[in-house]
DNA sequence: CGGGTAATTGAATCGGATA
DNA sequence: CTATCCGATTCAATTACCC
């Protein structure tokens, strides 16, 4: 009989296999120190009120499932420490975590992260490029959720993939900001009435540079907070395993079906090709923001003809026209568009500069990271 | 005895000054409901070690063996729960609170934030377009700070300049991700040796962003960490008071000298774009009364399919249903809601015309007084 | 099949004044 | 306190539809 960690009734580790069950009971019956890394994508805890609509009066389809309502901070904070509890006795000395959240319940998961001693190795931040907007203008557009990634103890010599990483990110070094698109299209699974499968699918990019960075292939992979089975199909294809655990038979369904299809991938092929960065949109505002120019400087416009004062919220005013660089420039011209980046100028040492210099600077800074 | 909110003892609020003190104590001293805004970048868990006494009172020594992670924890959020109150007493009843961390501290101010009923209202990524690289290609490089923005509670009816943060993005709604450089060059104040005068100092931009988003020109922002003072020299630019506590002499010397070589931009260029919400409300029937539409006469929905009649009291009949023009709108779209304003349109010269135009002229001549 | 326009949708703590 | 009414408010990406 080979020597085991866990108790005597715990299973062999179910590598590649969908649990079904409550994933708090579920780890305490796997094996202690056997999975290399976690990835949990609890529930947020939302806490919505009524009905939104967006301005053209369609109605958003809410996240008001049964499984993300808590009575109370301290109810979801008792649930964080038992999931995270039982995660953190599954996990090898040298293993890690991953969880995703938002404002609504990231700080409460991290906090309890550091209580239990996981050492957090970075926060990350999955900036969507195509977020949903707030549509009431009330505040500003949730444009991100947050990750931590964190060992299991300070002393873990986790994984990381410095220069897969490196490469991902056309040879520079890997920042804590992560910017990709949410889950549509093709990707975002649907049920038999065309509607989505689970109401907060993560996108595939999102699991693929997770455990690029933080596996290597033949690890083990366990999800609590199964859903549709994005971990799943990710491990697979880049040939970790995985085990998933979730507790509603409609979502196993889903990422039984899906997982059945996914295809391990070639080792050459996992190099992928990002696409090309677009020259970064510079809004005019950030010159200001950034004091390159003063709120209450004088801009002339190309011709000498016409001049503008700079606010502070980086619009412009003109004689006749406020708003911005652009729209004041093309009413002094009365022309139907105006590019206001060459057509406004501030004066230094006497000689009118174009505000496209300014910009140019920004670019540059960016650019050299 | 008059009732007042303070204590007997509360001074008058100390406007545009840098106070000497623990910011605990001061903030206790001043009065209660009285501040518009707080700005707070508390040190971290291993600045504190070597400042910060136990809860028996015994000083925390920087190298002491026994100081474990988990007293550690306790003890820095003994110090955020004690200057989080403080701060919450004396912010207005509609006041507002960002605070600014990294994962070493932010998820604990968070979760201590919603403990003690803040509301947040969005959390924010400072993307630090120049961080200092990871050197030891262990983990990924750390390229943002994170802000959390909160009402004072719920109900708070905070302050949000829209309009002026959408203006600053060049027309589109400001998102929770910001890009903004570190504070280097001829911003980043030096001590006489040449050295930084501050570890942290951050940049004005990230400030004048905060500032114009969450504060209106005359309201006082309070800074209890106030170091150099970022906070200070931004808020008298923008025409804001500011506050500052601070208990080294050596940043308070430098923040003052600072702050008088501060000049405040003139009030037409700290205008800032302006919401429609703020203009005077007209009511329909008005127009009526004032003869720019007859009783009878008809007007066209939007994309034409409906049309309605205009009543002496300023009420439309349509079809369907009677009321007002966004009761019969929304009726005739069969929406939750409508916007008269812009659906309904009158014919003028063969041409449709949105009646909101009416709507401006009024107001055009409302301001003419 | 192509090209252009319209419609759909996403983890959302999304009013405020007046009676 | 609740109920009622006015009226302000959206970005990127994909899919569907139409000609």
């Amino acid at each position: 009989m080979t020597k085991k960690k866990a108790g005597k009734d715990a299973p062999a580790l179910p590598r590649n296999s969908i649990i079904d069950g409550d994933c708090i009971d579920v780890m305490n019956s796997l094996p202690e120190g056997s999975v290399d890394l976690i990835f949990a994508d609890p529930p947020y805890n939302l806490q919505l009120r009524g009905d939104l609509h967006r301005p053209d009066n369609s109605k958003v389809d809410a996240v008001d499932n049964d499984w993300d309502q808590f009575e109370s901070f301290k109810i979801y904070d008792e649930f964080t420490r038992a999931w995270l509890s039982a995660a953190r006795r599954i996990l090898k000395p040298d293993g890690a975590i991953w969880v995703i959240g938002s404002y609504h319940n990231v700080f409460r998961m991290g906090a309890e992260l550091q209580n239990q001693g996981f050492w957090i190795l970075n926060d990350v931040v999955w900036r969507k490029s195509n977020p949903m907007p707030n549509f009431r203008g009330k505040r500003l557009t949730n444009a991100h959720e947050t990750l931590i990634w964190a060992g299991k103890t300070e002393k873990s010599k986790y994984t990381f993939n410095y220069e897969a990483l490196k490469s991902l990110n056309e040879g520079t070094q890997m920042r804590s900001d992560w910017v990709l698109p949410i889950c549509t299209g093709h990707e975002r699974l649907k049920n038999e009435a065309g509607d989505k499968a689970h109401p907060t699918q993560k996108p595939e990019s999102l699991l693929h540079r997770v455990l690029l960075a933080t596996t290597n292939p033949g690890d083990v992979v366990l999800d609590p907070f199964f859903g549709t089975g994005t971990t799943g199909a990710v491990a697979k294809m880049l040939g970790r395993d995985y085990i998933g655990i979730e507790r509603e038979a409609e979502y196993r369904a889903v990422a039984a079906k899906r997982l059945a299809n996914v295809r391990k991938i070639e080792a050459d092929a996992l190099e992928v090709t990002q696409s090309k960065r677009a020259e970064p949109r510079v809004p005019f505002g950030q010159v200001v923001e950034r004091g390159m120019l003063r709120p209450g400087e004088e801009l002339w416009s190309i011709n000498g003809r016409h001049k503008a004062k700079v606010r502070a919220d980086g619009s412009l005013i003109g004689a006749d026209a406020k708003g911005s660089i652009h729209q004041v420039g093309a009413a002094c011209e009365n022309a139907p568009s105006c590019n206001g980046w060459t057509y406004w100028h501030y004066r230094r040492d006497g000689k009118k500069v174009p505000i496209d210099l300014l910009r140019q600077q920004i670019r540059s800074e960016m650019r050299a990271n």
